[in-house]
DNA sequence: ATAGTGGTTCCACCTACTGGAAGGTCAATG
DNA sequence: CATTGACCTTCCAGTAGGTGGAACCACTAT
């Protein structure tokens, strides 16, 4: 199969899939004519890898899974601990984004109920 | 005063002080031997700059702000659509997070309760 | 004189791609 | 048989927002 329909069967840009080449994530192999041949297995390989990103894995963490899930000897420990330390990195991020959101939304709401020529969200940004 | 002391004063790292007299959003003084000195002014630039980085305004969107703020003819409009942009863009990116923990937490969880040999976190990612 | 702690510039690297140029391959059409 | 269009290839550069490090300069205290 080439890389466009590859890209088709697996949601990831063709640039994309050549990019994770280049980084050994995939290693499809090659027709007569130099063209990607991608099989099955790669296909798979990529639509895991394209779920972890989706879940906010990096790639190294994609990587990492995906030697567990291909080892086939794995334990849960392995896994469990690496989702779970993303699991504890998305809450934080998402307690942060909450926090960000208040505050701005705090100064719009300033904002619009507000005529004074000093717009209070810029006077929020300049420290009050 | 100096680039250490600017940094504590705004919490900025003396790098990305640097790197943002590089981008052009100050542009601090010479002392005789070449060291960077900082005014009053230039303190409250990086600290505008640095709240606005905080609230998760990208780099040109606090170039913007900082430029409706010292133009001092500015108008709430302008600002306030930047502001809800920004946003908007925040509360999408809060679900998009929320979404991808919920279904990295399902996945935990269904592993936490699971002593078969293939974990469930990498079955998930495998596509089931 | 030397050590220690500042400062300077510049270049490379990070993540995860994306865009684009220059050129090769293939099937279908005129 | 030539050409068009849609593929494919490699390679180089750029994105955002810095960070790390090397090589070197400046100043103070001992």
């Amino acid at each position: 199969m080439n890389i466009k329909d590859a890209s088709k069967h697996t949601g990831l840009p063709s640039k994309t899939i050549r990019y994770y080449e280049d980084i050994g994530l995939v290693e499809p192999a090659r027709m007569a004519n130099g063209y990607r041949d991608f099989s099955d297995n790669d296909l798979e390989k990529l639509a895991f890898i394209g779920r972890g990103r989706a879940l906010g894995f990096s790639i190294d963490e994609c990587r990492s899974l995906l030697a567990l899930y291909e080892d086939r000897s794995h334990t849960h420990s392995e896994v469990r601990s690496i989702a779970r330390d993303h699991l504890k990195r998305i809450d934080q991020k998402i307690k942060e984004m909450q926090q960000m959101r208040a505050t701005l939304n705090d100064l719009v709401k300033r904002c619009n109920n507000d005529d004074r020529p000093d717009c209070p969200i810029l006077l929020g940004l300049a420290g009050d």
